[in-house]
DNA sequence: ATTAGTAAATTTGTATACAAATATAGGGTT
DNA sequence: AACCCTATATTTGTATACAAATTTACTAAT
């Protein structure tokens, strides 16, 4: 493997803890598998201090579980554990949307608008890949208009369990339709400056993304039984 | 300093952990202040090793700051992040009540009756100790009633940088009448499986919490000028 | 007196060595 | 073949040694 500190990283521990949270994010690191700090120093060209100190980070993000003398597992999400997140996130969204419509600007609603018609246009292109872009842009800026910084840091940290899903999900393309029309009216909400509303739609939003998610976990469960009981061997 | 060392951790760096955490939330070490990691190794009787792996984890959960080369000192909140951190409660709590009172099973509901009772046999007989004991197993019940262990555990996540603040502004008696109704308002939401009401009031609850901890903070802003000014100094 | 510069002391960061616990493999017994 | 025990190997946990960075103290110059 191939060592990419991040730019922005001042020694080893918080490099290592940035490489470390991606690997755990995109999945690289499979859900279930075990992390053996030898292997991990070796391919990180670094010693197991700093890798250890790293470890002891995602963890307390709930990344990875300690076990006491067994060192840490890539936590494995069970249905019911992926709707709990999604519940609570709808709600985190859904307040951030309600803030958000008080808050914002002028100018953040007309960039919003602007990249709503963006997104559009890459729905119509069918370009998954812009258009998953854009959707966070409009998200993070949503959530910037809200103005609280508690609120942005603990949706960041609750949602980096579930990202990898988020992510793999977007390519089934069901209610990709609806995602749109649910991000217009989201538009609408704040353009009305309409926070009751803005709150609804966001979490209907979230839910349903939760059951795009928890519909492709099943349709992988079925297709994948003997692999993922493999995986989930610790 | 005696270690007291916690009779569920199997391991230093666990332990150190448990004893870091209580340390910063008990207010201890004062916020504001540097975490030196000799002194804390010498104090606990360990070796820098666990106790820079417990430094990470507590970083995790945002009660201390790191800084590249210089280490770790605890969060000084603002009276801002104060409020923005009370809001994002009020929410969590809101939706933890809401669920609750569609979730909750009539045995859980008649304990919390009774522990009703007793708390304002607390607050007749001015108990504070007793009466912040009830008032945090009356919210756990509620919290687990909720039935969703990602909001419960996201909640003490959140909560552990404020806790000092709660248990400090109890002292502060002015607005305590004020709380034992909103919990019999509670108490009753519940009963009539009202989540509307119940997220309603709950909310509230929160709400003049955090104006009693702001309130606090502000008077002692006031008296303790030129120490607050000490501390603050890394 | 203030400032700048530099050497010493302290503190953080990282690697490594060793201890303790766990996992693995083999060998004998039933 | 299945089981249990033991020896070995591996892995995690902790302490310590050293490197790098920062802070402090001191001196000299203005």
């Amino acid at each position: 493997m191939v060592v990419t500190v991040q730019a922005n990283a001042q020694n080893l521990h918080e490099a290592t803890f940035q490489k470390l949270r991606s690997l755990l994010v995109e999945g690289v690191i499979l859900p279930g598998s075990k992390l053996n700090e030898r292997e991990l120093a070796e391919s990180l060209h670094v010693s197991r201090t700093p890798i250890r100190e790293a470890i002891k980070r995602v963890a307390a993000d709930g990344l990875v579980e300690l076990i006491a003398n067994r060192g840490a597992i890539a936590i494995q999400l069970s249905h019911e554990s992926v709707v709990h997140t999604f519940d609570v996130i709808a709600q985190l969204e859904g307040y951030s949307g309600e803030l958000a419509a008080k808050n914002i600007s002028v100018a953040t609603l007309s960039e919003l608008e602007a990249l709503q018609y963006e997104m559009m246009a890459s729905y119509a292109r069918r370009d998954l890949s812009s258009y998953y872009k854009l959707n966070l842009r409009i998200h993070h800026l949503i959530n910037q208009a809200a103005n609280n910084p508690v609120l942005t840091q603990l949706f960041s940290h609750v949602n980096a369990r579930i990202e990898a899903l988020r992510f793999r999900s977007n390519q089934n393309g069901v209610k990709w339709e609806k995602a749109v029309e649910e991000h217009q009216e989201m538009i609408d909400a704040l353009k009305a400056r309409d926070s009751e509303r803005m709150r609804k739609v966001m979490i209907q939003h979230v839910m349903n993304k939760r059951d795009v998610v928890i519909e492709l976990l099943k349709t992988e469960a079925l297709n994948t039984q003997p692999l993922s009981c493999e995986t989930s061997k610790v």
